[in-house]
DNA sequence: GAGAAAATATAGTGGTCGCTACAGAAAACT
DNA sequence: AGTTTTCTGTAGCGACCACTATATTTTCTC
């Protein structure tokens, strides 16, 4: 075997391309949740044995915390995405939800977002602290968005937002398809539409 | 040891409370999901060793449908708690909303509805089924329920209903609190009113 | 009280979990 | 080339998983 070099510079050189493997490893997490992909089915699908696997990850939660950023850092990000787009404040919420609503449903396996659902009832607290990281940081960036604008119900909003996007991601993972879930998204967009235009 | 009737008077004498069993199992697969409960921690509760559990409950699966049955018969049934409380069909609705803000925060541990999210990423397809098929039955009699009133409308507004609680139970049990749940549930409850009133 | 029936406890099934010790192979450095 | 360092494969660690075969105790029937 060969020795490859990695598509991300940095770290040490494998045999394998790391990138490629957080990313099936993502597949995975996102498709079954954290608890439910073995240590010993990522390695046969990434085709490397554990003591590499432990060399370049460190444990089963660190692939997670990769496989979480790299989430987090691509299309996924629908908030982001929406936040370019531009528009008022009330169109990138609502385009958020649009987006999950197009994002969330079930392909190849997969369903709902990472990030909220991948380690829901997990044992690993390790796990799950990590994905409450991230949730959290994605509520508090939406809440000071809304903030800007309506500072007084900024966290009342940004709760709906987030229900909605967990609720969403839920049935998503429970079956829900792309129309529905954007008829609904349209629903929680009004009403954001509404709560911010009604008397704080 | 002597053996003690059952409360549930049908089935077979044991020495243990057939019912004061299920009703443990419940709150532990409720706290933290079907999977990270093990038969074994369960007899530890329950106080009975496996040839009892198997010989009372058949599986683990058997238990935590007894369980879930045992969760939508009680006060969990917040829509048909609702229902019994009268009003209009919206009041119903944001009704069923505002008791899921009550219920579903973290107490003793448990947080959110465990026919949502007790099976959620579960590796066991038994017990992900078994929650599927109440879940289901959930939203079936809500859609009927809006039916009556907005025939047309009442799978896209069963669907937001739907939503909303998967969301409430899901942020409850990311440790929302009962106000903030509240705050969430009363927007939801007038989004609903509002898409209910607007023209099909 | 004797025999039959049923529920129990002891002990252990094979399997999977995340993870690692060890040794051999490959690569890097001098 | 020789030495050192780094990585990888083989094998297996102890712990836990859901579950059960066997034997003993308890309970019921007569």
């Amino acid at each position: 075997m060969v020795a490859t070099e990695n598509s991300g510079a940095r770290g040490r050189r494998r045999s394998f391309d790391v990138d490629e493997a957080v990313e099936t490893a993502m597949r995975l997490f996102h498709a079954r949740g954290y608890d439910a992909v073995g240590v010993a089915e990522l390695g046969a699908e990434l085709g490397i044995k554990p003591p590499s696997f432990y060399a370049a990850f460190g444990s089963k939660a660190g692939l997670f915390e990769r496989a979480l950023r790299r989430y987090a850092a691509g299309e996924a990000n629908i908030f982001a995405r929406a936040q370019a787009e531009g528009g008022s404040m009330a169109e990138v919420i609502e385009q958020t939800l649009l987006l999950a609503a197009r994002l969330y449903p079930k392909r190849d396996g997969v369903a709902g977002c990472l990030v909220l659902d991948g380690a829901r009832n997990s044992a690993d607290p390790e796990a799950a602290a990590l994905a409450e990281t991230m949730r959290k940081a994605g509520v508090a960036a939406i809440r000071d968005f809304i903030a800007a604008e309506a500072p007084d119900r900024a966290d009342a909003l940004a709760d709906f937002v987030a229900i909605t996007m967990k609720g969403m991601s839920a049935a998503a993972r429970d079956g829900m398809g792309e129309e529905a879930l954007t008829v609904v998204a349209r629903m929680a967009g009004r009403a954001f539409r509404r709560e911010l235009a009604a008397e704080g």
